[in-house]
RNA sequence: CGGGACGUAGCGCAGUCCGGUAGCGCACCUGAAUGGGGUUCAGGGGGUCGCGGGUUCAAAUCCCGCCGUCCCGACCA
């Protein structure tokens, strides 16, 4: 009840006391989203969409640059077709939706909804591929799937979500494990440098692989409750879909041979992400590159006298910076204080706001706020003639300033761990916990003993290794790797 | 799917025990003043009390049934 009541309230919730809460009511009060009448799924509002569609454009560019090509494929998938490959079926079966009647009849088949799309686009490939030529062959959609989840939360779990699917298919082993890696990096590089959320790269243990692949890789961020979040994966495939369903090729020996295949993904969950990872008391805070509104300019004024040069000076200001590129909002608003707008725009998110006032027209200049700083540090004056090189400037401090507040939250809240009494201890405490990396032999009869008893679960074994061995920290027989775990969303 | 709570205005809630004119805060509309960090005052609009049945002169309130939502546990991008 109490945290329903704070939602009614002006101020956000503190981020720190109760982040569920925190994160539940920025999302709706930023109005990136809301529920919607069905169960389960969400509407993703003008604000929350345009996020969205940043990272989809400049992903897009970036996954295109790779050689993929973007196609689309049907939402409804033959029920036979899921149940070909067996891991495949036994991992979403239970989470598929199922159409069983159209034009008011039965359907002979029953048809899912795509929770994946693996099984479709392997079939069309097999069609579509007879020789080494026909290789390789790299396809991406930007699709919506469906999984039936029996909890949700915005963003990160919800019944129905956005999501970019690229499948791919090699003439050979090796090309295939490189292209999984080649779109890992892709993935690392995009939401550190785009998102500026730092992240550990990896491969998944066999219990957290994705149903099908011989191989999942990941890559995991730390959000701001010390809570991991697997924000993007990547997964060779190896022949199991090719195998499944006759997806075969002549080499240049006239020899038969099935394809090697890759999958990876991102979804919109990479927004949940940004709320959880930049947000702080305040609200929200958006990396500029995503930001839809990347600057307010706030016009400040008691009389119409004031209004009088205040508003074209302001006008002016908005008109440089949109000629600059610069997405700019200009808060003419009527009848609410300046203070309240500066708050009202501090909590959506947007970078840098510029105030204009009747002493700042006189001066030539104007303050501009900085929304990844606070106090008296987040102020300061820029000459109005230069407003759009100032501003841009700042965009580009606040982007590496935000991965590198991020990447210090992630390093500080990183523990090695080397007697799995401290670990237990650690983990049991309230809240994330964080990463913690540790020396694992491998053996899933360990990883599941640390679920059980700690509710972490093995996020990712980096690729990037010491090279030197250890015990392992639950049953201390050698293990050759270490391995990071945490409680993820 | 198991355990708990809840359903009354757009949102958050009181009223239910003990039946008797539908209430509060926020938001919204109008007006005036205010305006450099969440303004103030005045006036106003808005509800088949989740749905269906029953008891009663009378039901938000009591009884029965259904539906839905949220929280906690097992599975998941």
């Amino acid at each position: 009840m109490a945290e329903k009541q704070k939602q009614n309230e002006k101020k956000v919730p503190p981020r720190s006391e109760d982040f569920a809460a925190w994160y539940n009511d920025i999302c709706l009060r930023a109005e990136l989203a809301d529920y919607s009448p069905v169960r389960g799924c969400i509407v993703f509002r003008p604000d929350g969409f345009a996020i969205w569609e940043e990272l989809r454009d400049e992903l897009d560019r970036r996954i295109k640059q790779t050689g993929a090509r973007n196609a689309y494929f049907p939402l409804f998938i033959p029920q036979s077709f899921l149940q070909k490959e067996s891991q495949h079926v036994e991992g979403f079966a239970p989470e598929v939706a199922v159409v069983t009647h159209g034009g008011g009849k039965e359907l002979e088949e029953p048809l899912i909804v795509r929770p994946t799309s693996e099984t479709i686009i392997h079939h069309m490939m097999t069609q579509w591929i007879q020789s080494h030529r026909d290789l390789p062959m790299m396809l991406n959609q930007w699709a919506n799937v469906v999984r039936w989840e029996m909890r949700t939360r915005m963003f990160l779990r919800t019944a129905e979500f956005l999501w970019q699917e690229g499948h791919t298919a090699h003439a050979t082993r090796e090309e295939a494990e490189r292209e999984t890696l080649t779109m890992l990096e892709v993935y690392r590089k995009f939401v550190e440098e785009y998102l500026a959320i730092p992240v550990v790269v990896g491969r998944k243990s066999a219990a957290e692989r994705f149903p099908g692949a011989v191989e999942t890789y990941a890559i995991e961020g730390l959000m701001g409750d010390g809570r991991a979040l697997q924000c993007g994966t990547s997964h060779f495939l190896g022949q199991n879909f090719s195998k499944a369903f006759e997806t075969r090729y002549l080499d240049d020996q006239n020899q038969l041979q099935y394809v090697w295949q890759t999958s990876w993904g991102v979804s919109t969950r990479l927004l949940g992400a940004i709320v959880m990872a930049h947000g702080d008391d305040q609200g929200l805070r958006l990396p500029p590159p995503v930001a839809s509104t990347q600057t307010v300019v706030v016009p400040i004024f008691r009389k119409p006298e004031e209004a009088a040069v205040v508003l074209p000076a302001a006008r002016a200001a908005f008109d440089a910076l949109t000629h600059a590129g610069i997405r700019t909002r200009l808060d003419d608003r009527e009848g609410l204080t300046p203070g309240f707008k500066f708050n009202d725009w501090e909590m959506r998110g947007v970078p840098v706001r510029i105030e204009i006032g009747p002493r700042d027209v006189a001066s030539g200049e104007a303050v501009l706020a900085r929304r990844d700083k606070s106090g008296v540090e987040a102020k300061s004056k820029k000459p109005l003639a230069s407003i759009a090189d100032s501003v841009k400037a700042m965009l580009a401090e606040i982007q590496q300033s935000l991965f590198a507040q991020a990447k210090a939250a992630m390093v500080a809240n990183t523990r090695q761990f080397d007697d799995y009494a401290s670990f237990k201890k650690h983990m049991e405490g309230s809240g994330g916990g964080g990463f913690a990396d540790v020396y694992w032999c491998g053996n899933p009869v360990c990883e599941t003993r640390i679920r059980e008893e700690t509710k972490a679960t093995c996020r990712v074994i980096p690729l990037e290794q010491s090279g030197t061995a250890g015990k392992c920290l639950v049953c201390g027989e050698s293990a050759s790797e270490r391995a990071y775990f945490a409680k993820a969303y």
